[in-house]
DNA sequence: AAGACGAAAGTGGTTGA
DNA sequence: TCAACAACTTTCGTCTT
């Protein structure tokens, strides 16, 4: 399931202390924080074991299932030539225009993949996604194009919403900014295409889970992996006390962040949180006054904190 | 001077009649 | 289908460190 790790130790600090997110194929320094390695998955006979992981896990299984039947309708070939000499003149003529029409439209759907397949190899490059995400983003496309869903739609416009559902489908946090930017499709866009295919083809995501969110910040604004943890306990109680609903999943992160820099004497400015968080400041600020006012015991922590400095 | 704060007005998405 | 609504953004002036 995870390949052997390439890291024994921690390159940046020497720990040995490694931690890894086997739901998100990540490994990180539990020292330092820093996020070693990311593409860990190794697939290839792993359906069954997500399927049986968890209930809850479920979902990342999506499409697939139903995928390996083959296609209606595409993917039958109209006929050999055998006995095509029973047939009347007006039959023969049909049997062309049908064939013709095949040829045409398989060669359609044939250009058109080799497009978008690129196209998603190179955003998945961009975006540094494991292999197995890549596979997931073209089959789903592929699915897509077999059903005419592309047809009148945009194709890198439709390749931006599969490449947002499947990074929903695997719980990998990357924002709906982030895709719109690597594949110049207008964030509007993505969303609209995201819904569309999902409803197409039936693939369930469960709302954006803020916990998600915060270590990939934390590694990225360079946190303490204790001020992250700290992070991640506030989320968690916060969902418990259903302060988070209705709420931006990034938001909450952002202002858990904030709370816990603080906390740890880690001081971050509510300007760098938001830049890595993808909100603005007002947000970060809001959503962590929402959250100290309703988890009192926070204030008490970053008085401590305070007091330490 | 930089950071934090909050008010006011604007935007896009959801919901319910 | 439309209007009301909540969350979020933008912008900007003021207070705090």
């Amino acid at each position: 399931m995870i390949k052997d790790l390439q890291y024994k130790k921690c390159p940046e600090c020497t720990a040995e202390a490694l931690h890894w997110n086997k739901e998100k194929g990540e490994v990180a320094c539990k020292s330092c924080g820093l996020v070693l390695d990311d593409k860990l998955f190794d697939f290839g006979q792993e359906w069954r074991e997500f399927d049986s992981e968890s209930s809850e896990n479920r979902r990342r299984t999506g499409a697939p299932l139903t995928y390996t039947q083959e296609d209606r309708g595409l993917g039958t070939t109209i006929g050999t030539k055998s006995d095509l000499h029973k047939l009347s003149k007006k039959d023969k003529d049909k049997f062309y225009r049908l064939r013709l029409w095949q040829r045409r439209v398989s060669t359609a759907i044939e250009s058109n993949l080799r497009l978008a397949l690129s196209e998603i190899k190179r955003i998945v490059s961009v975006l540094g996604l494991p292999n197995y995400v890549e596979e997931e983003i073209s089959r789903i496309y592929t699915e897509a194009v077999q059903r005419g869903l592309v047809r009148g739609h945009s194709t890198e416009a439709v390749v931006a919403g599969v490449v947002y559902a499947v990074l929903r489908m695997y719980d990998i946090p990357r924002t709906l900014n982030e895709v719109s930017d690597v594949t110049g499709i207008d964030k509007k866009k993505v969303a609209k295409n995201f819904k569309y295919v999902s409803r197409n083809l039936n693939i369930r995501t469960l709302p954006i889970d803020p916990m998600n969110y915060v270590a990939r910040f934390a590694s990225e604004l360079k946190l303490d992996p204790q001020t992250q943890t700290k992070a991640l306990d506030i989320v968690q109680v916060a969902t418990k006390e259903e302060i988070t609903s209705g709420r931006s999943p990034k938001g909450i992160a952002a202002g858990a962040l904030y709370i816990a820099s603080k906390i740890h004497n880690e001081r971050k400015t509510q300007a760098e949180i938001a830049k890595v968080a993808d909100v603005t400041e007002v947000t970060v600020r809001n959503s962590y006054k929402e959250l100290i006012e309703n988890l009192n015991f926070l204030n008490d922590e970053m008085e401590k904190g305070k007091a330490s400095a």
